[in-house]
DNA sequence: TATTAGCACTTGAATAAAATAAGTGCTAGG
DNA sequence: CCTAGCACTTATTTTATTCAAGTGCTAATA
């Protein structure tokens, strides 16, 4: 355990470089700690011993580490409440009672991501967790046609397929059938349903039955099964550490593009907020992740904001807790 | 006009350029068209006279100004067709039977963009050019149902709305009035003919009717009207031009998250092959855009690659070319 | 008249050396 | 246990030096 002095020096020198990213030296903290600078070299020390702080060179001052940050996230750090602009802000999308919840996540997200700098992101619930609720189809054409599909959640996907000779007469019945026989089911079991309940079914009276069972098997197999949304992707680009460094970048960007590393942000079970530093979060060493899932009514899912590991984690958590709270009532 | 020489010079540099954003200097031509350096001196004087050559400094070799760019891509430049091996991973896509066309434009601009390292861009026809379909309501819960928009091209919307005190029933009879009424209707003049021939009828059947048509008049109004899908944004940081400038970078990733300035590409009348050069880009100095419309049986849209001024247009063109041929048959 | 050899001159890039500033570890004494 | 003091390290900034590439211009040449 650290002592109070400790405590004190970790948490002002984890403060000080989320403020400026300039190593934090003995001598100001010996200022505020009204003791020597030696003193407090001493301490530093200890702390860099116990994995707390490092050095960016051997005559530099120190700088949080890793388990730092994790420290001072679970031990040390204030929560901030926003200050009254801010939730003024975030207050007229949240009292617009026009917005469905879902623009008004992203609305608010949005705003979010331009009162800090950090990137923010939706995430829509998983696909095991969205129930089919209506399938609709619409034709084009001779040979082509859209596919829409709502889940009970809202979620909409749509997809066109082309068939060659099969009736508007036939795809209708088929849908109706898919509809009556199989909403209800998790949209990642559809596919299943479809072989064994409807395969068998339309065999008798579709003569193209074989391409019009594989036309639907597809695209219930190519639903994306995720909204994702992400909001700010540049403002990473503000963030001295990254705007240094193409490496990074690309690596971010590369990253903020990939649905399946988003995704991953969701998996984590439990619902409150949630910080994943540096390495933790997937992303980059130099990135953290804060997340939280959310429930209102039927819909859910996850909101996260992406920053680098030098983030304001008492603010954003803070914004967090505040987001959460008025997206569940 | 430009001498025999002087047109050898001038395409010489743009292409030595291109490959390499060095400056070109008098004596590695003077090899190549067999003359002296101070010969090719005078010449490339006189080019920068004309406009078309720059230098970065006063001793430097000379560099393709934005006009020399120009008088290449119009005048000096050689299409060059696609070789056989990328011709047959597209190939691959195009004869993928299954896919809808607009999967078949996306994963084949996906694969130009990995064959390039330039980033491209699918964007769907105009909202004025997109006439209404059909549109569908699937109720979620009490209150709050989707509304899913289909146009003539197969292009689909949705929107979640909220209304109170609204019978399913009344919305149905809504829905099949629009249907009936309106479908047909260019998307951008849907709002209005909702006003003057729908708002009166269901004013009269419909309690809530002030708040079912604003619903209504909401997401059509919202329409987001374009199908912008951009593939490979992370390219554009393994162009030496932005990856040692993070102003750039900015400036350029914003732009290609604006889709008002995407939109903007498709305006320009013409079906064939453009090249926006640099300040004619509107995206940035040092970004040129060339894009194509294409249009088979009634969808229709544009294709771009964004990529460095320093673009290799003669490849470019020719992958454009090959593109547009194999999408529009 | 068009070309070319020759040369002085300019500039950016690379390298090296020196000066500065910030901060550390350690020792010894209060 | 704390702290004054000092030798030592390292990154950063500044200045000077050299090097390579390339130009423009002049005068001679074909």
């Amino acid at each position: 355990m650290l002592t109070e002095r400790q405590s004190k020096i970790l948490k002002y020198i984890v403060e000080k470089y989320i403020k400026e990213p300039v190593p934090v030296g003995s001598k100001i903290l010996s200022k505020v700690l009204k003791c020597s600078s030696a003193t407090v070299r001493n301490e530093m020390s200890a702390l860099e011993d116990l994995g707390l702080l490092e050095k960016t060179h051997t005559s530099s001052g120190r700088v949080p580490s890793e388990a730092g940050y994790r420290f001072y996230v679970d031990n040390l750090m204030e929560l901030k409440k926003m200050n009254a602009e801010d939730m003024m802000r975030l207050q007229i999308v949240f009292k617009n009672q026009q917005l469905a919840l879902s623009d008004t996540i992203a609305q608010s997200l949005q705003i979010i991501s331009d009162m800090t700098n950090y990137t923010t992101v939706v995430l829509g619930g998983n696909s095991h967790e969205n129930l089919l609720k209506q399938i609709e189809v619409v034709p084009i054409d001779e040979e082509s046609m859209v596919v829409v599909i709502v889940t009970d959640k809202g979620h909409v996907e749509h997809k066109s397929i082309k068939l060659q000779d099969v009736s508007t007469e036939e795809v209708k019945k088929t849908v109706s059938l898919i509809n009556n026989l199989i909403s209800g089911t998790p949209i990642d079991e559809v596919s299943a349903k479809l072989e064994f309940e409807i395969k068998p079914i339309i065999g008798n009276y579709v003569k193209q039955h074989e391409q019009l069972y594989n036309a639907f098997y597809h695209v219930f197999n190519d639903y994306s099964s995720h909204d994702v949304n992400v909001m700010g992707r540049t403002k990473m680009l503000e963030q001295p550490e990254f705007s240094n460094n193409i490496e990074k970048i690309k690596n971010v960007f590369n990253k903020l593009e990939d649905k399946d590393i988003l995704n991953s942000i969701e998996e984590d079970g439990d619902n409150n907020i949630k910080v994943y530093i540096g390495g933790e979060s997937k992303i980059d060493d130099d990135v953290t992740v804060i997340k939280t899932r959310f429930k209102n009514g039927n819909e859910e899912g996850t909101i996260a904001i992406i920053g680098p590991k030098r983030m304001e984690y008492d603010r954003v958590v803070g914004m967090l807790e505040y987001m959460k709270e008025n997206i569940e009532r």
